[in-house]
DNA sequence: CATGAATGAGTTTTCATTCAT
DNA sequence: TATGAATGAAAACTCATTCAT
């Protein structure tokens, strides 16, 4: 197995950990019994747990931020490229179980470091800032962009925290259904 | 002091700890200090760290449930009914900072017990029946109640968390206009 | 027992230890078994196993200092406040028994602190300060103090060393033939 | 390179590396990182860690107890014969540095072995038989002669001392002075 | 009742040693 | 023969919980 593959097994593993059951609340050697390593191995790959963590952090911080630009990167209707952010969203969170919960699990943590948080800042503004081009051309409605932007993924992240606790069967019906109401959130 | 205003205090330490620190990251020596009193002392009033969480969850699942329920207990048209509900929830994230999103970092814990469980079913599907019954009377969207539940709750604790994050100040004039966005998300 | 019991109890139980296999050698719960503690009391006490070395490090810096110029501080003869001086240092490693080896266990430590090797270079330099005192009398021989010093003291550590691996017998006629040949060394 | 050359890679690292941070203290990895060698190369040269810190003894006891004997075994007169061992002592401790050092650090070590130990005894029965011959001959100091030796030997590690700290500066003068200063010690 | 010093089980981290390449 | 990635046993350190005061 190559080095790169067990960084993977470690990230990997440490993902469906933190989600289940928090940073503090999973041990390290744990992780390593998940992905199938010895437990010193992980500090072959990681300074400590904190760096594993923050790694894994900008690691889908970016691969997110990356599936949503690219989303609304098109030159389309407003409507249309909201639809394709919504999807994306979606499909990243259906390919990636655990990813989006896992971002959202550390809005306020102490073990965060710097660049994860400037990392999560541009990401941040990258989406207020989609909003207000989408504000000024009157496409959208009138809050502050951060608000927007709040609602609509928190709205997302409703449905995600919905189906992790059995209440709701999220398919590509429901979403598609979901995204309609999103706009209606949005739209002006 | 009485009895009763040393376990407020403990309760409170806890609940504010929990929301920046997470349960596990959180050391009942800690809540102590918050608190005032001698670490032993949280012993005589809880079980152990366990039961300290689940009574501070289900104090404040009772508590914002209650707050919720009367909200929307009075016979009037669903417009009306919505915004006493959202109104609530944000009056009520105001009066106990912090309750709210304790309430939501729990989700998949694995130290809430089966009363806590049992407590956020009884809440949730009290929301459920709540749309269910107004999409009967053709006023709410035809989602799964859970869905619009999800979607309505999630958008407001997206604009909490916003807040947190200073991304978004919170007062009366957002939040009327994200009632309106919200209602505007659900409504038939 | 008293917080400055354990206390006590913990560095002494350190230094005998810190002696016999060196500090990388010694695990803390050894030092808390000998100590009659628990291994988590000694972090009650100390922030961590360096804190520890290195209050230990000045305590008897500090005692031995203190010892010693007590020793040289009459005003006497050169020869009978050398030989003061030497009873001194003999005294002291008789009733602190492996304090002085321990003082020169560490001599190019990473773990000694800012604050240990401040101490050191005072003690240090007090006594180069008596030496070129004496030399200014015509007392002493006109070496570099530090040189003085040197020999002097590892002339004594090599006698202490002698009798930790049973090679010399200290007893009072020794020591004081010793110090009579100590004397030769160094006298003008 | 020759496997010889390798080997002795290896035991120069690991003779600065325990001189620095003592044998507890240094990592095998990181002898082998400072002998350019990988780390698994050190055990097909030694058994273990311990292997290789007792055959370091061995060696440089070995080396500098032919070069002390080396040095007295002319027939001289003794402050001439003493004179040699201690050029012999000093050019060794340049030639070799850290040699002498290490030698010292393993006085009461655990991990010294048998043949270790017994090496160490039969050098130190070379010095005293030295020294009791030149007793027998009334040119020596009537001490026991361990307590000699263990004065002289003191002596000039404490020189070695205080130049690793700076406070003296060893050099040919230094050192013929205190020849001179080290021989008044001992003469009868 | 209230405390906080004490503790040992549990956590993070290190490192001597092995072994597949 | 040489390597260095991998490991698990052991180290440093933390913390939930107890109990003497």
């Amino acid at each position: 197995m190559s080095a790169t593959d067990k960084r993977a097994l470690i990230l990997d593993a440490a993902l469906q950990l933190f989600v289940e059951r928090g940073y503090h609340g999973t041990p390290v050697p744990l992780i390593a019994e998940h992905a199938g390593v010895g437990a010193g191995t992980i500090y072959r790959y990681f300074a400590d747990k904190d760096a594993l963590v923050n790694e894994l952090f900008r690691q889908w911080k970016l691969h997110l931020g990356e599936s949503l630009l690219l989303a609304v990167s098109d030159d389309q209707p407003w409507r249309r490229r909201f639809g394709r952010l919504w999807q994306a969203l979606y499909h990243f969170s259906q390919e990636h179980p655990g990813a989006v919960e896992f971002l959202e699990l550390h809005q306020h943590s102490d073990y965060l470091d710097d660049a994860s948080r400037a990392l999560e800042q541009q990401m941040a503004d990258a989406l207020f800032g989609f909003v207000a081009v989408a504000q000024a051309e009157e496409a959208m409605v009138d809050l502050p962009p951060a608000a927007v932007v709040a609602m609509v993924y928190g709205a997302f992240l409703g449905l995600l925290r919905g189906a992790a606790l059995g209440w709701v069967t999220l398919d590509e019906a429901l979403v598609a259904q979901a995204e309609e109401r999103a706009w209606a959130l949005i739209r002006r």
